[in-house]
RNA sequence: GCUGCUGUAGCUCAGUGGUAGAGCGCACCCUUGGUAAGGGUGAGGUCGAGAGUUCAAUUCUCUCUAGCAGCACCA
């Protein structure tokens, strides 16, 4: 029998302190619980409350406290209780649904995620969206019981018997593999007999769980590795209220108009097609935006010292094998032999007998190759070299997504061959580039990571600290907040991630800076030191954008579309009201086209209602509309995308200040 | 690569075991209109590919392929 967690607490028992969030102090006997703390602060209290804080750390309203403790309670008006309502929702509502429905169903873990939560379940047949109706209806049955929620503690042994008896290979598993040995927490839904693993706090009763929805199903491994079952993930969204839920929703597809294959069909910028899985077709408005970031992103290396190369396509596999590549990053490379295609109609094409060269997949190895060329001197160094290099990977088929993981990209890729007593400064001026960049594209949301050494790695511990150190130090310099993720860095180093999100939330890692110990000394870099003997640069391999195809999609992603003046690829429009000003237009358009101006001309027969709500749906950011009065007196009315007005201006001023608003912002 | 879903006109999407429809767009005509859709007429599709079941398949089944969501992997 479980031991209960709950006892009343007893008025013999010595007393202690509990200090309220305003600073005041309670003294209660010891093993009072959050509830009755609650309940002597006020009945309504008590009554909203849904969970605890003590120290810190959530607790159940039925834990008691036997300690003096910073105290606080969680009602669901705070982030905190609407996590906990999540998790019961998924812990306590849809897992015990699914049971209903599929007593077959096996249950793994159901934690809360942004926005909502998810389960994983392992079902005897496939589950489909349609199947997502018929559970969500089962889970408003089980949600209008409002039965209680009661937590016990049990011993390992009564744990796993508790699972066992219920068939529930997963939680036994987690149970067994705990590490822990006591105090398993099951939570149970009033007589139901349904029971939970979990790590709680859990809402003290279903009365409390407000509105939900259940999204999509999707595959996902169990505990996330490829090797092991694949389970059913279903995905769920929940929220104090139908309104709340109401405006989610709405958010979310609000959110799916600026999603940039949406955005790039729409504005004509490029397209994919099955061809060339994987790989742009960019169209010449689309092409504006790449080019525009490119020589951006050039401009700004130049000022700080950076030297622009390019290197080939096609190298020899014997390289790669060199650098390492062949052994760790094969699988993702493509590969063509060295060989005169056969020309015979029934015979093979190629015999398998050439040569094999890779298309690069980085352009690491190469840069090396021109460091290679003649001798460096320690004075030499830092030297920095930069590359639009157009990589090749492999991907797999269902990474693929739009621009933002394409199998042929551009990287604003640099890398910076080193001193290791000039990490620091070279990692500092990284960061500063990097922030300069991301404020000039209005980008403030940015998630850093420093993944730091993985357990098989190259280079000494000695090293190691030195890099993790400068690193975390380059980041602190410039006061800036930042994840460590460790085990996450590569072999050969480790690295900043610097992460965006897409328009509906999703992160993606973009510019990345990443010390490098072991490539130079595998491709036999060196350099004369001071003391007159060879020693191995370090190696910074670095971009900014990360590709040059994943920041654009996250760009327009960011802008929906209303891309500044500066990178839209049409600027303006001259448009006409009637034939008769179409001279005049015409002397517009000359006039912004020769100052270097991405302009087009609208002199078609359709009425300025209809042209403007053209250009205004292609998010052209200026349309210049002309008329008969217009010509008359030398002016433009200069309508702005997403304004209700136009301003009457002299054509000479409004193209002053065209082409002042068309800088860049470097 | 794995799990589930989807693939019909340029785009968004209906629809059916007897070889297809709408809106937008496009072309042509009328309209010269003052800031987010003026009117008329017309042209467009081997219904993702292949195989099977059937008298008959766009529709049912299987395989492949691509896309979408997620997982794994990664810029």
């Amino acid at each position: 029998m479980a031991e209960s967690s709950c006892p009343s607490s007893s008025a013999a028992a010595p007393s202690i302190t509990i200090t309220l969030p305003d600073g005041s102090t309670r003294t209660y006997g010891q093993g009072v619980t959050g509830l009755e703390i609650a309940e002597s602060i006020a009945k309504s209290l008590a009554k909203a409350a849904i969970a605890v804080k003590v120290d810190g750390q959530q607790r159940d309203l039925c834990d008691p406290i036997m300690t003096d403790a910073a105290f606080e309670i969680i009602t669901l008006d705070s982030d905190e209780g609407l996590e906990i309502m999540r998790h019961t929702v998924a812990a306590q509502i849809l897992a015990c649904a699914v049971k209903n429905l599929y007593p077959e169903a096996k249950l793994a873990i159901g934690p809360t995620i942004e926005n909502g939560f998810y389960y994983d379940v392992e079902f005897k047949e496939p589950l489909s969206e349609d199947d997502l109706d018929k559970i969500e209806k089962e889970m408003r049955k089980i949600k209008e019981s409002n039965a209680p929620i009661q937590k016990s503690l049990n011993s390992k042994d009564q744990a796993v018997k508790a699972f066992e008896k219920r068939s529930e290979p997963y939680k036994v598993k987690i149970i067994e593999e705990s590490g822990q040995e006591d105090n398993f927490q099951l939570y149970a839904q009033g007589e139901t007999g349904f029971i939970d693993l979990c790590r709680g706090p859990h809402l003290p009763s279903l009365k409390h769980v407000g509105a939900f929805k259940l999204m999509k199903v999707a595959g996902a491994y169990w505990r996330g590795d490829q090797n092991n079952q694949m389970l059913t993930r279903i995905y769920g969204t929940a929220w104090r209220n139908d309104k709340e839920l109401k405006e989610y929703l709405q958010m979310l597809e609000e959110a799916e108009k600026r999603d940039h294959r949406k955005l790039g069909a729409q504005m004509d910028l490029f397209h994919f097609q099955e061809e060339a899985q994987g790989s742009v077709f960019w169209h010449a408005k689309g092409f504006v935006i790449y080019n525009q970031l490119e020589n951006y992103i050039r401009r700004r290396l130049r000022d700080v010292d950076y030297q622009e190369v390019k290197t080939p396509q096609l190298i020899d596999n014997k390289l790669w094998e060199k650098s390492g590549h062949w052994g760790k990053f094969r699988e993702n490379m493509f590969v063509v032999p060295d060989e005169v295609p056969n020309t015979d109609e029934d015979g093979p094409v190629i015999t398998g007998k050439g040569r094999l060269m890779a298309i690069k997949p980085m352009n690491c190895p190469a840069h090396v190759q021109i460091f290679n060329q003649g001798i460096k001197s320690y004075r030499d160094l830092p030297i920095r070299m930069a590359e639009f290099g157009c990589c090749h990977r492999n991907e797999a088929h269902g990474a693929l997504h739009g621009l933002m993981r394409v199998r042929q990209m551009t990287q604003d890729d640099a890398h910076i061959f080193c001193r290791e007593d000039q990490i620091l400064d070279e990692v500092k001026a990284f960061v500063e580039l990097f922030y300069a960049v991301y404020q000039d594209f209005g980008f403030t949301d940015i998630q850093i990571k420093l993944a730091t050494r993985p357990e098989v790695r190259a280079g000494d511990d000695a090293v190691w600290d030195r890099a993790e150190a400068a690193m975390a130090q380059g980041l602190e310099a410039l006061g800036l907040d930042f994840e460590v993720t460790p085990g996450e860095g590569a072999f050969y180093g480790p690295k900043y991630e610097f992460h965006l999100r897409d328009a509906i939330g999703r992160t993606w890692q973009c510019g990345t800076c990443q010390l490098d110990f072991v490539l130079p000394e595998r491709l036999g870099a060196s350099y004369i030191g001071e003391d007159g003997d060879k020693h191995i640069p370090v190696m910074i391999h670095r971009a900014v954008f990360g590709s040059l195809e994943r920041f654009a999609g996250i760009l327009i992603e960011s802008t929906g579309g209303k891309l500044p003046l500066w990178i839209a690829p049409v600027q303006a429009v001259v448009a006409t009201i009637t034939g008769d000003a179409d001279g005049y237009a015409q002397e517009i358009y000359d006039r912004l086209f020769a100052l270097g101006l991405r302009v087009e001309l609208d002199t078609r027969n359709e009425k300025i209602n209809y042209k403007v709500r053209e250009h205004s749906v292609a998010k052209v950011p200026v349309i210049f509309v002309v008329g008969n009065r217009e010509a008359d007196e030398k002016t433009v009315a200069v309508r702005r995308l997403g304004g209700k007005d136009q301003e009457m201006m002299s054509l000479d001023a409004a193209i002053e200040s065209l082409v002042t608003e068309c800088k860049p912002p470097y």
